[in-house]
DNA sequence: TCTGGGGTCCTAGGACCC
DNA sequence: TCTGGGGTCCTAGGACCC
């Protein structure tokens, strides 16, 4: 139906297994082989270890069900700081192999190994083996490793074995892997689309691209038509390797358990939140166009006010006024809200500030060592810093120092 | 999975303009 | 001041991801 060369391009998926539970493993040999999740501190399951899963115990599952289930379970904080560690960790061995490197979130990433055998003198797989042996034995976590010849089919193939396997996916063998996956576990294919799909008896992979183009063009929309391509090993993501170190927008919010209405705690909580939000946007020399302050009612639905801030700002306090009046007016008296929150969007470089961000974090390592002080029996080397990014360059014109111009608008869904 | 926190991208539709 | 066609910008909301 469809051909496909083996190598026209060569794409690596990495993915660490149960990550965070992993690196907790990783540092504290008690909970090597035993059961373990994080996000007590939220009261359910971000991340699940192999040995948790057999269980039943699953990735959202409340703490105190976790518990009834397997009593012997050890449920930890999670702890950002020292993912991160581990994350640059894998990235930089990664690099060390290719240039060509996605930091595609926390425990993922994908890497270009076209053109590779010749310097290294091994097979796509043995390149694949070596990076995976590098990470597993300098970290001391297992990941998975998928080879293929686009993104979303090297995805699929580090997901076919796991934990701890190593899948090559060459273009001749994509309709095997295809066969062997359920819509829904494709990339980008969510709840909606699988069910909809599934009313034309879509049901594998393999049926979905075998679809003509016509149908595909005009029942579903363009990320669609994209997945499509990518399935039948056609290229079309790129390799994103400029590190990971712009935003869109920030969002910082909090849940209370249970639900409040009081005022004062809304408005402390909220304040902290936009004081967060505005924190990171200074850390990456942000200036804030907008903020959003929203509260989420108890039936989940969003009531959001707007702030446009021209010109953009660092600090919230100088419209602190303004953001005050913005939250009397969506909180109502006698309703029960379970989030408070803000996003802050249009951001814009600033060029006035220094930038600082190329300072070693020494503080966070030796804070690191002293909670856990295995990394130094382990002899981890944490070469790269935590914080070790560029700042965006913008061209635009500095802005004059005036008062911020605002305007308010409400929406609620 | 009875629902935490943090993101991205796309599209439809309204406002506004010529 | 009756009205066609076409463009851009903006926003809300949907869908999806880890």
């Amino acid at each position: 139906m469809f051909q496909v060369r083996s190598w026209p391009n060569v794409i690596l998926h990495l993915d660490g297994d149960a990550f965070f539970a992993s690196v907790f493993q990783a540092t504290n040999p008690r909970l090597k082989g035993q059961p373990v999740v994080t996000g007590s501190e939220r009261g359910l399951a971000t991340a699940v270890s192999y040995e948790a899963r057999k269980y039943g115990i699953h990735r959202g599952m409340l703490t105190w069900q976790i518990r009834k289930i397997c009593p012997q379970c050890t449920i930890i904080p999670s702890d950002y700081e020292l993912y991160s560690l581990f994350s640059q960790k894998m990235f930089t061995i990664l690099k060390s192999f290719s240039p060509a490197v996605e930091e595609y979130s926390i425990d993922e990433a994908f890497a270009d190994l076209k053109g590779l055998r010749q310097p290294f003198n091994m097979s796509y797989q043995e390149i694949g083996r070596a990076i995976k042996n590098k990470v597993e034995n300098s970290l001391g976590i297992t990941v998975s490793v998928g080879i293929s010849v686009t993104k979303s089919l090297a995805k699929l193939a580090s997901s076919f074995r796991k934990p701890s396997g190593l899948t090559l996916v060459p273009g001749h063998e994509i309709e095997i892997l295809l066969g062997k996956t359920v819509i829904s576990d494709v990339w980008g294919i969510g709840e909606n689309t699988s069910a909809y799909l599934q009313k034309f008896r879509i049901k594998t992979a393999l049926d979905f691209v075998r679809q003509p183009e016509s149908f595909v063009k005009t029942r579903l929309s363009k990320p669609f038509f994209e997945i499509w391509r990518e399935l039948r090993g056609e290229k079309v993501y790129e390799i994103n390797d400029r590190s990971k170190q712009s935003y869109k927008g920030i969002t910082r919010s909090q849940t209370f358990t249970p639900s409040i209405n009081n005022k004062n705690i809304l408005w402390a909580r909220l304040l902290n939140h936009i004081e967060d939000a505005f924190s990171q946007a200074r850390q990456f020399h942000y200036l804030v166009g907008k903020v959003c302050p929203f509260l989420k009612t108890q039936d989940f639905h969003y009531h959001v006010t707007e702030l446009k801030l021209s010109p953009p700002i660092a600090y919230p306090y100088l419209v602190r006024e303004e953001l005050r009046h913005a939250f009397e007016s969506v909180w109502k008296k006698g309703i029960l809200y379970r989030t408070a929150g803000c996003r802050i969007t249009d951001l814009q470089a600033d060029e006035t500030s220094q930038m600082t961000l190329f300072t070693t974090d020494n503080l966070l390592e030796k804070k690191i060592k002293k909670v856990y002080p295995l990394y130094e029996a382990k002899k981890i080397d944490f070469g790269t810093t935590f914080f070790d990014r560029k700042t965006v360059e913008d061209n635009k014109p500095k802005p004059k120092l005036k008062l911020p111009v605002i305007s308010i608008s409400h929406s609620s869904s």
